[in-house]
DNA sequence: TTGGATGCAAAAGTTTTGCACGGTT
DNA sequence: AACCGTGCAAAACTTTTGCATCCAA
């Protein structure tokens, strides 16, 4: 994505827009799934951008903050990971065996949720699904 | 629930028994929303029983190994929860005002899984689902 | 008795914070 | 110029591990 853009998205959610934040918002523009802070790091440095790890937690946090980016925890994970927060919303397969994760299309909860928010008198803002197996290389492996 | 049939249950899982362990089990079967390591050693401590922060991890990790137990990460929670491992499965309606949790009736998801696996080819283990909102008492909050 | 369970202390891994300095607006 | 972003180092917090001792089978 040209520069540009990412400083003009970066200046319209309200934060200041610097060298290291165009750098991490592309990298996340660019990853079809979820990165932990550290992959965001390493990304960054074998880009040639050299950034403290502190703030790359930083600007995720600040970017999460302001919408920009979403933070997921994944059940087996210990780290958090982050990912563009997109038009709509994404859940992923994640394959047991060698935690390779895929965006699934689609989203089987739009009813429910309304349901939902009536049986309980919630204002419901989201969810979060994830679904777990096993792929067809590792489903022989077991 | 009486410590025969804890024993027993522990037991059946393949685990010794010891008094921690049952203690544990009753503590998480009694509660109605996952808890933190930490939350059931403090619960522990409240009835009396010192147990040391490391072997609640263990004795937990011991359990969901055995599936006697699941282990959660809930998306704004920096600690892994833990819950019993019930027949069926839970999801929860989390409260993004107060963090209260409550567990949701029903799943909305067997005919979708069925369709994703013939698309993906995976085989489905199982998947996880919490959904967020704001709970009667602090939708007017904000 | 024997192997696994536990306590303790230390380490490992992730994330946060204080402070001084530098860059964006 | 003012304010916020960043680097660095240290701290905080969660979780894991090594080893000696203890307990259930």
């Amino acid at each position: 994505m040209e520069k540009a853009e990412l400083n003009k998205e970066i200046r319209a959610s309200g934060l200041k827009s610097t060298k290291s934040r165009c750098a991490i918002l592309d990298i996340l523009k660019q990853n079809d799934r979820p990165a932990s802070a550290d992959e965001v790091y390493m990304e960054l440095k074998s880009r040639g951008i050299s950034l403290n790890i502190s703030t790359v937690y930083r600007t995720l946090d600040a970017m999460t903050e302001k919408n920009l980016v979403k933070k997921l925890s994944i059940t087996g994970e210990s780290k958090a990971l982050f990912e563009l927060n997109a038009i709509g919303h994404k859940h992923y397969l994640v394959c047991l065996g060698c935690r390779k994760t895929m965006a699934i299309e689609g989203c089987p909860l739009e009813s429910f949720e309304r349901e939902l928010a009536e049986e309980t008198d919630f204002v419901i803002e989201g969810h979060k699904l994830d679904i777990y197996g096993y792929c067809p290389e590792c489903r022989n492996k077991t």
